[in-house]
DNA sequence: CGACTTCTTGAACCGAGTCAAGAAGGGTGG
DNA sequence: CCACCCTTCTTGACTCGGTTCAAGAAGTCG
């Protein structure tokens, strides 16, 4: 039996990792209680605080709330930001590699996440209990890199106008699948300096573009949120394609 | 014991995949025994080919020889390049998942590469033989997501000049792990469009910052080789950070 | 309320794109 | 071996998107 939206969304908080899971997948219930059952351990980390650094170990979590980034910083001070990081998401690649990734995970928010190294052991101790688990973390990694390459179609291609939109809609789809949009408005915890260093453009043509937007009558933005007034306008104009999972529940 | 670079140099050409894997991942001789005994079949792609489309289930291959690279199309014709395949590369995650990847890997000049399609069965069935392999796969993947870090850092954070120099240093230092340059100099078989076309910018641009990079006497291009005149000074400007891996071979 | 951060706006500048034309290579057939 | 054609490279002139510098307005928090 399949799990639907319905059944992995209640009130509990740690949920997100379900439904993201379930969002990837196809997750059974066997499956969900499971991974419910595994023994995690909560952690909190402030803004600016390191997740993971890329040149250490990286020690596997599930974020439950709050943003964060991968980035790298330039020798002049300059950042660029990679992605962010959303509730649901899984930091720290559970497959151990000999290769390091020269990018460091940051909170930008405040973020709660479940320390997830028994799930490591789960995966490479074979213990065969978590295929269905081993199989979503795959396939997150994987998304992962579909949005790696978004963001290279964004800073390769797209004119600051069409980069905004674009970022704006994955964030807004990413929210959705885990639940945290309220229809076409979102959360949106970042000053515009971050969404700059994120699109590789200046905080003032960030501004200026989110104002053309605004004008535009297609987002309205502020107070930490977003709501998207023209979906599909939007998405026509950022040429945005959702990603796409053979198997996983998609919102809509 | 571990294999040394000596060891896995010889004649056969097949042994430029032997040579990527030990890159990443050190490798005993019975891994690289293993390895070779698979049974892979060859394959030949005429330029423009596709190695994998990105919407179809991939079949892994390694490339033998030849370039290719994974692009998107938009839709006013133009087309974003997202990374190049090299010899040695793997092409194709081993590891299927649900998750698509929107990008098509196009042979670039001939390509000659092995059909791994049983070095997916090998690594799914857990028969336990590869467990080497099994990681060296996971480590070229990592590796490739570093690599398109490197990318999302050229467009997003450096100009034109840096970003050549960059990615004519990062050829030069993927090459080079499988053997394939001479000191500083290496085969380039890529028309300036398809620089411009990875670098986010146009023919004619692209074309000047050669010319200046050629006026610093930094390079030499052309006749499908680049040499790399002074290494210390262009990784310096283009602020180039080295692949790491913690127990592969590397050769300089 | 005051001090700090974040957002907004203006003006000047510049890196990169576009358009257009010409030069140099590289194959092919006579 | 040369003449021709087609592709790739090169150069100039103009335009424009985006950056930089600088200052002021609006939030936000103690």
């Amino acid at each position: 039996m399949m799990l639907s939206q319905r059944d992995v969304a209640p009130a509990r908080g740690d949920h997100v990792v379900l439904r993201r899971l379930a969002s990837v997948v196809g997750l059974s219930l066997a499956d969900a209680e499971m991974i419910l059952a595994l023994p995690l351990e909560r952690h909190g980390f402030a803004p600016h605080a390191e997740l993971a650094s890329g040149f250490a170990p990286q020690r596997p979590r599930f974020v439950l709330s709050g943003w964060g980034c991968r980035q790298r910083l330039l020798p002049d001070g300059r950042r660029q930001i990679f992605d962010f990081v959303l509730p649901g998401d899984l930091v720290g690649s559970c497959s151990a590699s000999p290769v390091l990734i020269p990018a460091a995970t940051v909170a930008l928010t405040r973020i709660e996440a479940l320390n997830a190294g028994s799930l490591q052991a789960t995966l490479t101790g074979q213990e065969g209990v978590s295929y269905a688990l081993a199989r979503a973390c795959c396939a997150l990694e994987r998304q992962g890199e579909a949005l790696l390459l978004s963001q290279v179609m964004r800073l390769g291609r797209q004119t600051a106008y069409e980069r905004a939109a674009h970022l704006l809609i994955e964030l807004h789809d990413r929210l959705a699948a885990v639940g945290l949009t309220q229809g076409n408005r979102f959360p949106l915890p970042l000053r515009q300096e971050i969404l700059a260093e994120a699109l590789g453009l200046s905080v003032v043509h960030i501004n200026r573009t989110l104002q053309q937007l605004r004008r535009d009558r297609m987002i309205e933005l502020g107070h930490g949120f977003a709501v998207l007034l023209e979906p599909e306008r939007l998405r026509e104009v950022a040429d945005y394609a959702p990603a796409v999972s053979a198997e996983g529940i998609q919102l809509h």
